[in-house]
RNA sequence: GGCCCGGUCGCCUAGCGGUCUAGGGCGCUUCCCUUUCAAGGAAGAGGUCAUGGGUUCGAAUCCCAUCCGGGCUACCA
């Protein structure tokens, strides 16, 4: 039997690391076998909880992700339609059908009566579940009330027993059939509940197997119950260990960033989402751990996934994207960090510094700063950063005159003879090399870190190079 | 409260009964390189493998209990 996953998002919100996590490695899974294939299959079956636009950002995100997958809304396939709320004849029927069977039944409880019991039981200090209350009208009358009448449809959970699945990653974990209760299958809008559209559309649309949420586990049983009630073969389960923020908890909006979008704006590099993510809950169990999405399909298998969740780590994502930005060739590096810069600064200068940066980033957001001095022709001097520590403003002064007189006759204007001539001023005024750069980087940059100093004096120019060294000279006198 | 899951350095993790005096990476510290900052190289600090009992010649690895953490407990997904 051929491999056949879906991921299967609700359009809440936009696309959340946490889901892509679990996309990626259902990608793997599809990718790694031969004819395997993967499925995009959108959940929402809550119309209260649709946000416009969520779509688009799934598509977006995964697209700018590098992940391609074979069936869903927009590419179709031959167990269309994959959109849960463009299903809806097929869920009723289903549900019809286990009615028919004596298997679930028809429920009249209004929201009202559904409070007030949670709210007497609570009182009395049982648990909160479904009394079962409908569960005992015979059902011709039931079918004859559900013509006129408001009505749900719940599952009959048997009253004893247990029930058990064997979880790819968690192994084999079992629930007393009484702490489940009659779950509603179908809502009164018509709509499936999570619980019965998942069953019947991964039944139908014959996935091979189920990679979700950690989640999901302790509503596994309800869709076991569903499986069985349907006389249908349970497909293998593996539940992912969840992505945590640093308190422990399910990553969430206040912990800061949660959406690829925003990884994006702020410089992140696919490559390195990905390469991070994947390391989230799986190791290859070796000591390797950089790999592009081709060798994570190589690698990844479902037996290293671990049980426990791993906690979101910003240090750790920003190591893996610097790592990739280096790894990017100088074309390639440049246009990535176009979306970065400003339109109208000079590609052509921007092609010649990239290189000097490349090992200066973790992001491609910090590149503009770095090398703004370049297109900028009134530079904003810092004055408390013109004099190095422990010199003083006059013999500054001197120091940067003499600099300034070196280069303006310096032929050709080098990166080597800008070294030598620097050195020989250094010499010449009795300071070290160190602090003469200092000064001059101050002078010509502005900032007190930046590319190498050589390298942008030559592409600053001879002209704008003086032009600075003076006016640094004059802010200092 | 009930049900379920988890627990190896601050963080991501290796480890599947002996090779573990617990390995790697991130972060941190120090040094080297050096025109700043990085990158790179080297070294180091950091773990009584949650705790307590077993089983075993031998346990991070198996069992039990406890503690702590998390998830679920909706006509949400």
């Amino acid at each position: 039997m051929s491999v056949r996953v879906r991921f299967a998002p609700s359009p809440t919100g936009s696309l959340h690391i946490g889901s892509v996590r679990t996309t990626l490695y259902n990608y793997f899974m599809a990718r790694q076998n031969e004819g395997g294939t993967l499925i995009l299959r959108i959940e929402d079956t809550d119309q209260d909880r649709l946000v416009p636009g969520a779509i688009d950002s799934i598509y977006d995100g995964l697209h700018w992700m590098g992940i391609r997958w074979d069936e869903g809304p927009r590419e179709g396939g031959p167990f269309g339609p994959y959109v849960q709320s463009e299903r809806l004849p097929i869920y009723q029927e289903h549900a019809a059908r286990l009615v028919a069977d004596g298997a679930a039944y028809f429920c009249f409880c209004t929201r009202e009566r559904l409070t007030q019991m949670r709210a007497a039981q609570q009182a009395r200090g049982e648990i909160t579940r479904y009394d079962r209350l409908c569960r005992s009208i015979p059902p011709a009358e039931a079918a004859q009330r559900a013509d006129s009448e408001p009505h749900v449809v719940r599952l009959k959970v048997p009253e004893d027993g247990t029930i058990a699945i064997d979880d790819l990653v968690y192994g084999h974990v079992e629930w007393p059939l009484r702490s489940i209760e009659d779950q509603v299958l179908l809502k009164s809008d018509g709509f499936p509940t999570y619980q019965l559209a998942v069953v019947i559309d991964d039944h139908v649309m014959e996935i091979s197997h189920v990679f979700r949420g950690e989640e999901w586990l302790p509503s596994t049983p309800k869709h076991l119950l569903v499986y069985r009630a349907f006389g249908w073969d349970v497909p293998p389960h593996a539940h992912l260990p969840n992505v945590l923020g640093p308190d422990g908890k399910k990553l969430a909006k206040r912990h800061g960033a949660t959406k690829v979008e925003e990884f994006r704006k702020e410089g992140y590099l696919p490559e390195a989402m990905t390469n991070y993510l994947a390391l989230i809950g799986w190791s290859p169990g070796t000591e390797e751990e950089i790999f592009t999405l081709d060798e994570l399909v190589q690698r990844w298998r479902i037996d290293h996934v671990q049980k426990a969740g791993g906690k979101w780590d910003r240090d750790r994502l920003n190591h893996f994207n610097g790592l990739w930005i280096r790894r990017l060739s100088d074309d390639e590096l440049l246009r990535r960090l176009d979306p970065f810069l400003p339109s109208k600064w000079d590609r052509t200068l921007v092609r010649r510094v990239a290189p000097l940066i490349k090992e200066r980033m973790q992001t491609l957001a910090e590149a503009k700063e770095q090398i703004a001095f370049l297109f900028t022709d009134r530079l904003e001097h810092d004055r408390s950063i013109l004099v190095p520590k422990k010199r003083e403003p006059h013999e500054t002064v001197t120091a940067l005159s003499r600099v300034t007189v070196a280069l303006r006759f310096l032929d050709p204007f080098t990166e080597e003879r800008i070294e030598q001539a620097i050195a020989a001023v250094a010499t010449d005024v009795g300071w070290s090399v160190r602090d003469l750069t200092i000064a001059m980087r101050a002078a010509i940059t502005g900032r007190k870190v930046g590319p190498p100093l050589y390298g942008s004096i030559v592409l600053l120019g001879k002209e704008r190079t003086l032009e600075r060294l003076e006016a640094a000279q004059e802010l200092i006198g």
